[in-house]
DNA sequence: TATGTCACG
DNA sequence: ACGTACGTGACATAG
């Protein structure tokens, strides 16, 4: 079989250069776009190992659809003139691969594609792959023809096939043309039929299967308007639809068997890169086939193994595993997460081969994931993972260790090094982390396909990703150190993921007939406000829906429009708070709304999640997933139970010892963020608040409102909290207008006394901005960076918002790694002093602990000592302690 | 899958 | 004038 791949060269360049950062060679030539098309080209030859190849280029010129209808593609933005001189580097870079490439005045790229791949349609042993950006390309697909669209980036590809193409538009190919004639396309200006987009499209298109057909049956169609519109619009309909066409048949300027494609010479391309100045590129190029991602063989042999080592007994895999000297990498393959998906087995790869270890309930696999563990706790062997929290909870869960936090000696965690060398929102995946190690790491799209959707040849992924880290991993200290963080991986998160490894594997007890009560009484209200909204809107509708709700208030019942959202009106708390005064119907809503989050949240969703018979939740705690350091924690979440209203707040009752008489115990730390703010600034009147442990909020109102501590009324003090907030999260006027509901010009004169009394305050924030601009990054007090690149943007939102972030983040974060030091020492504590007491939760500034009564005078004063004690700031640091049978009563 | 809403710090 | 508070995760709805 002979395999034809069809490039839209204009389409990917395109791609390439919005997507590739503006680059230039030292001569000042821009090379961005062909930078991004040299990468996609190596790609995809090594991914699709096509026999010929052709690239189709725009000449640029006027062709017959010009002819025909003079406006097409009128509206088209110019070429940006960074990107004119790429046309011709990109064609130029093609002979240095070995590839063919077309252009035709006559010809659109699509018309030449359309030709090819007709005439290899016609040839038996030929299949197509055809890769653009552009659907209407989807025309073509058929059996034998598989359209590739380019999507975010330039290396992802979403694969087309017929059956793909009515999945997603529920239309043929063949009907693609039909849609453009009836919705038209913007880009190329084809004006199609005004009022009709691709929904009414598809919907006319599934009752009829052609525009002509449609049009013969426009009297039938629902709708006047849309009657009207289909006669009147009927000739531009069919001519949107030739313009949309593309050609099938046409000169072929090389014949088939000139497109062969056998491999590019080595030496001309990295001669080409180096013209180009893609130095890592031009070092980085092998050989063609085979080569760029672990040879195939490397993968076949990995299987083998896999095959093999299930039939090796567990005192082969010990010999095995004793004979490995150099560092291993080792990759968990799971389906699913690691709490609660299936665990397949894991690839090991060390200096020379890869290894596949299945698991399974059979004790034959317990037995060898015995000797594992054993191997794991070894040392002298340095065990390379990304996620080493999740490899210690699934097999303390699994029952190979006896303990989560002992699974290793040696570790290297590649996800949490990642992490601090590039903190941004959301975790780094399995791919982010090679690509950290190895910038060049070309990720196929069937490399992500199979990670992430853990498709067939997962396994045999995970042993390319294996085999690439073990070349690359070892620059990680060496990284580290050029940016200051060894401290903090290894001091700070390498220990804390074993803490936290405890803490999720321990799980916290949950009283489950308690949330069962506490959900009956709920749903009887619930029901109960169903039926007074009801009776007050005089018809029945879904409360949960945004828009019909909205229908109800605001058109139905006449109230007035607060604020409006992208997609109509807003019924936010806020929102309905104003309306009030206006209707009784509101204020029902409010409570139906907060008590149904109470219950789908809260009480399904924890019962959902509650392990029989031990009556556990283990939350993951994502230790390598915030911009500012802090922790999160997902399925369940257990940092967001209710408190602030006493309904939402009995929850916590359910949450109980694991022992009967056992305590449950609280530690937060007292206005952590503003004693950080007082150190990092140094005001005077900050500093002395804090060292004179005053209620600090109303030591603020007395500030800004100029009264004596005493003469500060609740409502001031209330304000001077929410200034303190705005001062936290980098102020602005607007947000703390919004909320204190106050106007724009009162919230400005608050910030303005705020900082004439708290001058050391400004001065910290303008600093704040300024180093961000001047490093590129903000940074905590423990040297945790994030990196702010919008600060110099021109737009304002971008910019002012990467300002509150550099205001905010030295905060938020230093606090964060505040507690992380203390959850540590604490940790480290209990240990050492043989202490039963168990650490459950960390809610940012909170602890909690589960403690046998005889601890409980031993467990308070160790706590409050780590956790004031985790750092010297030029302020105390205090923590409140409290303690009670359930959550609910130790807050 | 995106959006709105709301729970927490 | 621009249009916003900082950081998260879960659920329901709509398309």
């Amino acid at each position: 079989m002979k395999k034809l791949l069809l490039i839209d060269g204009n389409s990917v360049l395109y791609r390439a250069f919005y997507g590739v950062t503006l680059l230039t060679t030292s001569k000042g030539v821009y090379t961005n776009a062909v930078y991004g098309f040299a990468m996609m080209i190596m790609q995809l030859l090594q991914d699709e190992q096509p026999s010929h190849v052709l690239v189709a280029f725009d000449k640029g010129k006027a062709t017959f659809r010009h002819q025909e209808y003079a406006e097409y593609k009128g509206k088209r933005q110019e070429t940006p003139s960074e990107m004119l001189g790429q046309f011709q580097m990109a064609r130029d870079l093609l002979g240095a691969f070995s590839v063919q490439y077309l252009d035709d005045e006559r010809y659109e790229a699509d018309d030449i594609i359309g030709i090819y791949a007709e005439h290899a349609k016609q040839l038996d042993d030929v299949e197509v792959t055809v890769i653009t950006g552009d659907k209407d390309l989807l025309q073509l697909v058929s059996p034998k023809v598989t359209t590739c669209l380019t999507r975010k980036g330039i290396t992802d590809l979403e694969r087309y096939t017929p059956e793909k193409v009515v999945e997603r538009y529920s239309l043929t190919p063949e009907q693609i043309v039909d849609l453009k004639g009836l919705m038209g396309d913007a880009s190329d200006n084809i004006p199609g039929v005004p009022g009709v987009g691709e929904k009414t499209a598809i919907k006319l298109l599934t009752q009829y299967p052609s525009v002509e057909e449609v049009l013969l049956h426009a009297g039938e169609v629902n709708g006047a308007k849309l009657r009207e519109k289909l006669e009147t619009y009927k000739d531009q309909a069919l001519l949107s639809k030739r313009l949309a066409t593309i050609l099938r048949e046409g000169e072929m300027a090389l014949t088939f068997d000139e497109l062969a494609f056998t491999g590019y010479d080595v030496d001309r391309l990295r001669e080409a890169f180096r013209g180009l100045e893609f130095k890592s590129l031009a070092e980085r190029i092998k050989p063609y086939r085979g080569s760029e991602v672990a040879s195939e063989e490397t993968v076949t042999d990995a299987l083998a193994l896999a095959t093999d080592s299930k039939m090796l007994g567990a005192d082969q895999l010990k010999q095995c595993l004793a004979a490995i000297t150099t560092p291993v990498v080792m990759l968990l393959a799971m389906e699913g997460n690691y709490q609660t998906g299936t665990l397949r087995g894991m690839v090991l790869a060390c200096d020379e081969d890869t290894y596949f270890i299945p698991y399974d309930e059979s004790p034959s696999s317990k037995a060898s994931w015995q000797e594992i563990a054993t191997w794991l706790q070894a040392k002298n062997v340095t065990k390379v993972v990304y996620d080493s929290k999740a490899w210690m909870v699934r097999l303390a869960q699994e029952g190979v260790i006896d303990k989560a936090s002992t699974c290793f000696s040696d570790v290297v965690d590649l996800l949490l090094a990642t992490y601090l060398l590039h903190t941004s929102d959301g975790e780094p995946t399995l791919l982010d982390v090679v690509t950290a190690f190895d910038p060049d790491f070309i990720v196929t799209e069937s490399l992500v396909t199979a990670i992430e959707k853990h498709t067939h040849d997962y396994t045999a992924a995970l042993a390319t990703i294996a085999r690439r880290l073990v070349q690359s991993w070892s620059s990680l200290a060496e990284q580290l150190k050029a940016m200051n963080l060894e401290e903090l991986y290894e001091k700070m998160e390498l220990p804390l993921a074993k803490v936290l490894a405890d803490m999720e594997a321990y799980g916290v007890r949950l009283d489950v007939d308690r949330l069962t009560t506490i959900g009956k009484e709920l749903t009887e209200k619930i029901d109960t406000l169903t039926q007074q909204i009801y009776a007050l809107a005089g018809v029945t509708f879904n409360i949960n829906s945004t828009k019909q709700l909205g229908e109800i208030l605001f058109d139905k019942l006449g109230l007035p429009p607060v604020k409006k959202t992208k997609t109509g009106y807003s019924t936010s708390a806020d929102v309905l708070e104003k309306l009030a005064p206006h209707s009784e119907i509101v204020t029902y809503i409010l409570t139906y709304r907060q008590l149904s989050k109470l219950q789908s949240t809260y009480i399904e969703g924890l019962l959902r999640v509650v392990r029989q018979p031990a009556l556990r939740v283990h939350t993951s705690f994502h230790q390598a997933m915030t911009a500012t350091g802090r922790l999160s924690s997902a399925d369940p979440n257990l940092q967001n139970i209710p408190i602030r209203l006493e309904e939402g707040r009995r929850l916590r009752q359910a949450f109980i010892p694991t022992h009967p008489d056992w305590l449950m115990l609280s530690a937060d730390y007292s206005q952590v963020e503003l004693r950080i703010l007082a150190h990092l600034c140094q005001d005077k009147a900050l500093v002395e608040a804090f060292l004179h442990d005053m209620d600090i909020h109303t030591r603020t109102a007395s500030d800004v409102f100029e009264v004596e501590p005493e003469q500060v009324t609740s409502l001031m003090r209330r304000q001077a909290k929410a200034v303190n907030f705005g001062i936290i999260y980098g102020i602005s006027d607007f947000g703390l207008s919004q909320n204190l509901n106050i106007s724009r010009a009162e919230a400005g004169r608050f910030i303005e006394q705020y900082f004439e009394k708290f001058p050391g305050v400004k001065g910290y924030m303008d600093r704040s901005i300024e180093d961000a601009r001047s490093h590129g990054y903000a940074e905590t007090v423990m040297g945790r960076r994030r990196y702010l690149p919008g600060i110099a943007s021109r737009n304002f939102n971008e910019r002012s918002f990467a300002e509150r972030t550099a205001m905010n983040t030295p905060i938020q974060g230093t606090a964060a790694d505040i507690i992380k030091v203390a959850m540590i020492q604490i940790a480290r504590a209990l240990k050492e002093q043989n202490l039963q007491s168990k650490m459950l939760l960390q809610v940012h500034d909170e602890l909690i602990f589960e403690c046998p009564k005889e601890e409980m005078a031993t467990m308070k004063n160790l706590v409050r000592e780590k956790m004031e004690g985790a750092i010297e700031l030029s302020v105390p640091l205090r923590v409140d302690i409290h303690e009670g049978p359930t959550w609910y009563e130790a807050k």
